[in-house]
DNA sequence: TGTCATAATTATGGATAATTATTTGAAATT
DNA sequence: AATTTCAAATAATTATCCATAATTATGACA
């Protein structure tokens, strides 16, 4: 059996992708044609179609004649964002609820109980995993494909500025209930509540990264 | 001085785009490089490069080792697509009434003067651009770039489909009356009353396709 | 005559070298 | 000291070449 080879420039790109969102390439970084080149044993050709695809999706820069580098997530670019993923991930939530069988309960039930108890553990890592499926699960049920890319054309954006954040203390309780409240709102088959609730979990989660940057922030100047 | 040259590949995506948009590439035409590279001029290098952005961008679709094609939307993609759009924009209006200088409203006025002159007069293309042009300063003064991005991206979409669809009879004077709500409730400041107004402009321009997509369907299945 | 297998052709994908154009920094001239 | 010019470095484009996959054409066999 053998690999269907999805055109080089593709696994490059994905590939970049993976680097920069690991921060081995640091938002701000120069992306060095030759030494990418030589680093990933590919040809220049693959690699700068590579670097066309992530240019439009928005996580690296062109400069013309200067070259591409990995794009800067600000404060400003994160305000902008939320919201609009508040409203995206919103609807999802209320399609959902509408559109949700109840195998489809089952399995977000199920979902939520390892959510808990990895809450309860403070097991970080993987709380934030589930996190992460629960929110696919919902995108998924909503059933509706541009709006699915479009959360997802958004969430690259984040989880490029995601890299240099630590997890807020106490955000981990907070997250919990307000993933609760969605999925009791869905269960309950209510398109309304199951919205707002979502919505409010994305917009608590803009202000509990807002906190971190804060303090982060006027940590460094105090020193 | 310097010109400044916008890299090829750059120029030759917004020619592609230009032509697939003008309908001289239909959806689900080849796209045969060795063609287009003659017609344009250009190597192959840049040529590529450029298909990779209109890929990202989501106009163009890429079949491995067979090629590159427009891509074709179909009624369900339509039907995902607008409300996200009503969604998006309705937030757009929301956050445009909150901001609007008296300078800002005084602009809009000016081009809803011009929208009823040319809606009178029937005058549909010039009505549409203008429109337009409407839609785009409510999008500006909502002052949010991801927002403004998420909703050019799917409009792409929905002007590829467009292409092969004509104006309904009677939406002119629909269209006029749900754009007057906008305005007048953007005019009283009124937030709320802006996002639903513009929200219900959207989705009946998504039934006003449909029927016309539905017309067509029918007298094509009675020839 | 129709179907299947194989060969020939064609086009895409990738590699690489060479050329062109632009930027940057240094030197020279005013 | 400032400005201009020149040269070096490098990015962008062009131009080929080769390999591979897909399509078409051809022919053999049922």
């Amino acid at each position: 059996m053998r690999l269907v080879h999805n055109s080089l420039h593709h696994e490059v790109a994905a590939t970049l992708r993976d680097r920069i969102f690991a921060g081995e390439l640091a938002p701000g970084a120069f992306l060095d044609e030759l030494a990418l080149v030589e680093d990933l044993k590919i040809s220049r050709t693959p690699l700068r179609e590579a670097l066309k695809v992530l240019t439009a999706e928005g996580i690296v820069r062109h400069e013309p004649r200067r070259g591409c580098f990995v794009n800067q997530v600000t404060e400003q670019d994160l305000d902008d964002i939320f919201p609009v993923l508040a409203l995206l991930e919103g609807r999802c939530a209320y399609e959902a609820a509408h559109r949700a069988s109840d195998v489809d309960v089952q399995a977000l039930q199920t979902l939520h109980d390892r959510l808990n108890t990895l809450a309860a553990a403070g097991r970080i890592p993987e709380y934030y995993e589930v996190n992460f499926a629960i929110h696919e699960a919902i995108i998924l049920l909503a059933n509706n494909r541009w709006l699915a890319q479009s959360i997802a054309d958004l969430r690259k954006i984040v989880k490029l500025a995601r890299l240099q954040q630590l997890h807020a203390p106490g955000r981990l309780a907070q997250s919990l209930s307000e993933h609760m409240a969605v999925f009791a709102a869905l269960k309950a088959r209510d398109g309304d509540g199951a919205e707002a609730a979502m919505r409010t979990h994305l917009t608590r989660q803009r202000v509990a990264l807002r906190e971190l940057a804060r303090n982060l922030t006027s940590r460094l100047v105090s020193l």
